[in-house]
DNA sequence: GGTGTACGGATACGACGTACAGATTGCACC
DNA sequence: GGTGCAATCTGTACGTCGTATCCGTACACC
């Protein structure tokens, strides 16, 4: 068994574990084991869980495509923001790491820094650069948040105010009829068209912004 | 010690650790400490750990400001989104809960259902009050990601492409000019500033969507 | 007063991350 | 070819964790 140990193929293995049983499910006995090796010689190549962990994240931001270099920032913001959602749903086991850990490095940051070569290309100093992708961030996280982790579905759980199992549907509606109302609605409605539509509302305000610097420039 | 046991007062207290400690620090051995009593006393009220940790953020959530009922919805918005961020900033240590458990206690859900309102009372119907929601939702999850998730720190890792100890910094600047570039000036931005900035987008967006649908109708 | 039921305590089990102390290997240098 | 050193890997062990299980207690209700 047990080809070398790299850094590279044991969080190739990690994310292979995570895919197939999750972040919780993910020991360093058992990792080790699917290495054909012992547990502590993975601390050769990371120091503790925690780097592992990130490795892994930049393993997955890796994953992500870089746009052509020859489109339109919009497109290319498109491309890059679709294409970072697609990798979580590819992994939806290992998305919160997207959300933890910032890339860092070159091939994770290879989307970064074509976006941004996209909006300088584009006219976008420094500043708006910056703000630009802060935006597209949060939104982008946030979405893998809402999508993956399941932020809208159905798993009710207990605490209520100070008293036991109230929060029975029926009082519930008449406390909070809207959200009785709105909530089938917000499940109802697909993941990547409701994805689209926010992405877009950006997009449209930085052209808006883009415009006005023109115009006094 | 030891006043009697209540669901809201072990998630209280478990907020209290976290706010000290961390959520990694808190143990059900050390949280029952604090309570003056034994660990399987807390599992009389919460199925498990996990069960715990959304009672705590459901807290957190309940902490949330609702808006008066006589404002224009931008500004309820406004105010609905500054005060989610407010609550993550006063619990630093608690906000990635606020990204893992959805609001589903009736506290919790007092702020959406006064969003909710806002928007029907301004002529959003269902589906647009849905969609302006999720955009909301995600754009709000996201900041507290990269607020207080420390996205954008410097806390530089290790693994790079093979090789060990890459990642050198000329190296880098070399391989990824604009991240290099820009990264300083992302750093240098007020996270309230940027925070509305992004808002204000969004809500242009959603200002523009009912105009013209007010148009059609 | 007797009985059931909610509560809290004690103990114990299995799994975890990882510190530490050797063994083994491969390679540089004479 | 031998010798030493550094990198790599193994074995063992410690402390901590979540929580299953079993037991005692106290109070509510008839």
């Amino acid at each position: 068994m047990a080809e070398k140990l790299t850094q590279m193929g044991i969080a190739q293995a990690a994310l292979a574990a995570i895919d197939a049983d999750g972040i919780e499910g993910l020991s360093m006995r058992k990792l080790a084991q699917n290495l054909g090796s012992s547990p502590m010689a993975v601390y050769t190549y990371f120091p503790d869980k925690d780097a592992l962990l990130d490795g892994v994240a930049q393993l997955l931001l890796a994953e992500v495509d870089t746009p052509p270099e020859d489109i339109h920032w919009r497109d290319a913001m498109r491309f890059i923001m679709r294409s970072v959602r697609h990798v979580a749903m590819r992994h939806p086991n290992a998305s919160r790491l997207i959300n933890q850990f910032p890339p860092h490095t070159p091939d994770a940051l290879a989307f970064v820094e074509a976006g941004f070569r996209s909006f300088r290309r584009a006219g976008f100093d420094e500043l708006s650069t910056a703000r630009c992708y802060r935006a597209l961030a949060a939104y982008s996280l946030g979405t893998l948040d809402i999508e993956l982790g399941g932020y809208f579905s159905p798993e009710t759980r207990t605490i209520t105010s100070e008293t036991r199992d109230s929060m029975d549907t029926p009082t519930a509606a008449k406390l909070l009829p809207l959200v009785t109302e709105i909530t089938p609605t917000l499940l109802a409605q697909d993941d990547a068209a409701e994805f689209e539509y926010g992405l877009e509302l950006l997009l449209d305000g930085f052209a808006d912004a883009m415009s006005r610097s023109d115009r006094t420039a």
